[in-house]
DNA sequence: CAAAGCAACGTAAACGTTAACGGTAGTGCT
DNA sequence: AGCACTACCGTTAACGTTTACGTTGCTTTG
C-alpha cells in the first residue's frame, strides 16, 4: 500500500524496466503483447496513477488549442473567449497555446477554419457554431484522429464530439414561464420567438415554457413560436405582423439575442406598455430597456462560465485522458433591475480598491461581467 | 525573450548558481542583501515564472488543509463540502489533504477546532462560521503565521483572513424585492427575517431589498426587520406575533434557511393564502412548499460552488503564492416551480445514461444539487 | 555465412526546482 | 598560530516521466 506508485514500482515488480512499463502502458510499438498484458494487470492491481507533474516536466508539449468562432464583437462570444482565455491562464502548468480561429459570418468560412485547425496538428477545438450539421462530418473526422472536439452553447449531436457545455434550456424556458405567470395573474396569449426550431437548444426553451405554463399556469397559453433566423429584419417583421392578429398579447419571451428589434415593433405598435417581456443574455442596447422597466426580466446565459468550463473540460480530457462529462449543463442567472448592476460590474482592474458596499452605484452600461465578481477588499 | 526563463537562466545571467537564485527568490537565509536584490531583479527583467511542475515534483510536500465546519448534515453545509472535496479532487497535482474538522454547535468548540488545526501545522484553514467575532484573534494570529484563513459565506472583516466567498448579498436582497414589486402590482407592507442584523451579510440582504423597493416600487414598504438569531421557535413566534399585528402583510422575504416556522405561522394564522413568500437556500423541506406554491421562489445561494471557489482561491494562493482576489461574491439562483427539478437532480452516478431530454420527470425529494450538472450522453 | 533487418527491451539524459550538504573566506578568540 | 564560528555561496542528488539511443537475440536475405 505505498502511498504513490511510480513507473519504476511496476518494472520492479515485473523485473523490466521504466522503459518498458511507459511503453506498454501508452501503447506505443515495440513492446510484446503478454509483456503489456502484464504491466497493465500490475498497473491496476497496485493502483497506478501517473504524477502529473513529471509528466508535464518531463515532456513540455505545449498544447495546442483552436478555438473557433465567430467573428467581430457579439459581446456574447466575447465573454466565451474571455472565459476560455482565463481559464486557461489559470492552468497552473503553463503549458497551453490557444488558437483563435474566426469567420465572417454565419456558415462562412466555418468548414475552413475547422480544417485549417486540423492542419495545424492542434491538440483539440473547441467550437461555437449555430450550424452544427455543417461540420458533422469534419467533427466525426477529428474524433475518429483523436482529435477532441467541444461544442459550446449548441450541441452537434452524434458526431463523436468530446462534450458540449451549454446553458440548461429547458431550466431557461421554464423559468421564463414561471416569471410570467407570476407576473402576469391573468388570463393571456404569450409568444416565443426563438432562432429555428430545428436547432435542439430553441426547440427545448420552447418545450419547457410551454409544458411550465401547462402545469402551472393553464390560464395562459402559448402561441406557435416566432422563427427569427437570426436575422434581425425577419425579427421585426414578424413580430410587427404578430401584434397585428394579437393586439391583445400578454407577454413575449424571447430566447435570442435579437430583443432589440422585437421591442421596436411593440413600441411602434403602441402596444410596449401592456407587454411583459423577458428576454435572454445581456449586452449593452438592452439595459436601458431593462432600466425602463419594458423588459421586465432578461435569462442570462453566463456566456464566461460556459468558455471556462468548456476550456476545463476539454483541458482535464488532454491532461488525464478522461472526460468529466460528455455535457455541462449550467443553470442560467436571472437579471431584473435590482441586480443588474451587479451584472454588469467588470472586474474592473486591479486598481480598484473595495467594491461597492451599499446600494448606489452609478449605472454603467458596459458589457456584462460574469457571476463571479473579483475584487480586492 | 525566452520562452520559459529558469532557475538557471537567472544564475547564468548573474554568474552565480541556481541554489543562491532560489534561496534569494523565497527568502531563505544565508544570502546578500545586495545579491538578493540583483536576483530580484534579474527575475523581474527576464520575466521569470516558476515551473510549477518542476516544483510540485521536487518538493513533494503535501498540502494539508482544514475545514472547520458545524457538524450534522445541514443540506447547505454538506454542499459546501462537498464543493470543496469535488475541487480538491480535481488538482491536478494530487498532493491535497483535506481534514474536517467539525464542531456540535453554533459557538461550541469553534474555537478549539481552530486551534486543533493550528496545531496540525495546516497549510491552511476554511472555516464557515456563523459568530467570526470569536474567532477573530485567533484568525489574526494565523494570518500572521503565514496560514492563510478562507472564509465561506460570512465574513470575518480586520482579521487579515486571505479571503471570503459568498453570494451577493446585496444582489439578493435586490432580486427578492424586484420579485416581490412583480409579483404584488399593489400597494402594501413586507415583512424580511433575518439571523442577526449585526452580521454583515444579513444587514446587506435587507438593505439591498430595502433600497430596491425605494427605487422601484415606492407603493410597497418594508418593516423593520425581525431578527430569529437562528432559533427556529423564535422565528415562528416572532412571526406569529408580527402577523397578528398586520394581518395584511402582503409578503415575507426570508433570508435565512429558518423558512418552515414562518410559514407554519402563516399557516397557522390562515394567511398563508394571501402571502408571498420568497425564501432563501433549497433544502427537502422547502420542496413541498415550493410546489404546493405557499413559496412563490426561493434564492439559491449555490453551496457547492461556494465551496469550490473557496478551495480553489486558497490553492491558488499556496501553490502561486498569490492570491487573485479577496472577495468572491456569486450571483444567486432564482428557483422556481418550474426549474425546481433542474436543481434537485444530482450528479446521480456515472450509471445513469442520458439525462433529461422532455420535461417529464419524476420529482424528488433529494439533497439539491448544483447549478453545474454533469451528466453522460 | 556474413550482412542486414527487426522485435523487444534496457539505459540514461533530460525537464526545473528543491534541499541537504560542502566549501571558502573572513572574523573574533584564546 | 590554531580553533571555532559565521556568512555566503556552490554542488549535487533527488522527484517521476519522457524519449532518443543502445543493446541484445533472432530471423531474413544476397
Amino acid at each position: 500500500m505505498k502511498t504513490n506508485v511510480t513507473l519504476f514500482d511496476i518494472a520492479e515488480a515485473l523485473g523490466i524496466s521504466t522503459g518498458t512499463v511507459h511503453r506498454a502502458l501508452h501503447n506505443h510499438p515495440g513492446v510484446n503483447a503478454t509483456t503489456k498484458a502484464r504491466v497493465l494487470q500490475m498497473a491496476k492491481t497496485l493502483g497506478y496513477r501517473p504524477n502529473l507533474a513529471a509528466r508535464f516536466l518531463s515532456s513540455k508539449r505545449g498544447l495546442k488549442i483552436s478555438v473557433n468562432t465567430l467573428e467581430g464583437t457579439t459581446s456574447f462570444w466575447d465573454e466565451v473567449r474571455a472565459g476560455i482565455s482565463e481559464e486557461a491562464k489559470s492552468v497552473l502548468m503553463e503549458n497551453v497555446d490557444l488558437e483563435f480561429r474566426t469567420y465572417p459570418r454565419l456558415g462562412e468560412g466555418e468548414e475552413d477554419a475547422f480544417e485549417a485547425a486540423l492542419e495545424a496538428k492542434v491538440d483539440g477545438i473547441i467550437i461555437f457554431s449555430s450550424q452544427p450539421e455543417k461540420l458533422r462530418s469534419r467533427i466525426r473526422r477529428a474524433s475518429r484522429g483523436r482529435i477532441p472536439v467541444m461544442c459550446v452553447t449548441t450541441d452537434a449531436p452524434n458526431t463523436g464530439r468530446l462534450a458540449v457545455v451549454s446553458i440548461d434550456t429547458f431550466a431557461s424556458g421554464a423559468l421564463a414561464a414561471d416569471l410570467m405567470g407570476r407576473f402576469l395573474q391573468r388570463k393571456g396569449r404569450l409568444a416565443v420567438t426563438l432562432s429555428d426550431l430545428r436547432i435542439t437548444e430553441h426547440a427545448e426553451k420552447f418545450s419547457g415554457f410551454e409544458k411550465t405554463l401547462q402545469s402551472f399556469y393553464p390560464d395562459l397559453c402559448v402561441l406557435p413560436p416566432l422563427e427569427d433566423h437570426d436575422i434581425e429584419p425577419e425579427a421585426y417583421e414578424k413580430s410587427r405582423e404578430l401584434l397585428e392578429v394579437y393586439p391583445d398579447l400578454a407577454g413575449i419571451y424571447i430566447t435570442t439575442e435579437a430583443s432589440i428589434p422585437v421591442i421596436n415593433a411593440a413600441r411602434d405598435a403602441g402596444l410596449l406598455n401592456q407587454l411583459t417581456i423577458i428576454t435572454t443574455d445581456l449586452f449593452p442596447a438592452l439595459v436601458p430597456q431593462i432600466r425602463s422597466g419594458a423588459v421586465s426580466a432578461t435569462i442570462y446565459q453566463r456566456p464566461r462560465t460556459q468558455g471556462r468550463m468548456a476550456f476545463r473540460v476539454l483541458h482535464e480530457f488532454l491532461a488525464e485522458g478522461e472526460c468529466p462529462s460528455y455535457q455541462v449543463s449550467l443553470a442560467p442567472h436571472l437579471v431584473m433591475r435590482g441586480n443588474l448592476d451587479f451584472f454588469l460590474e467588470r472586474q474592473s482592474g486591479e486598481t480598484t480598491g473595495t467594491r461597492r458596499r451599499n446600494g448606489t452605484r452609478e449605472p454603467s452600461a458596459n458589457v456584462p461581467a460574469e457571476d463571479v465578481i473579483l475584487s480586492r477588499g
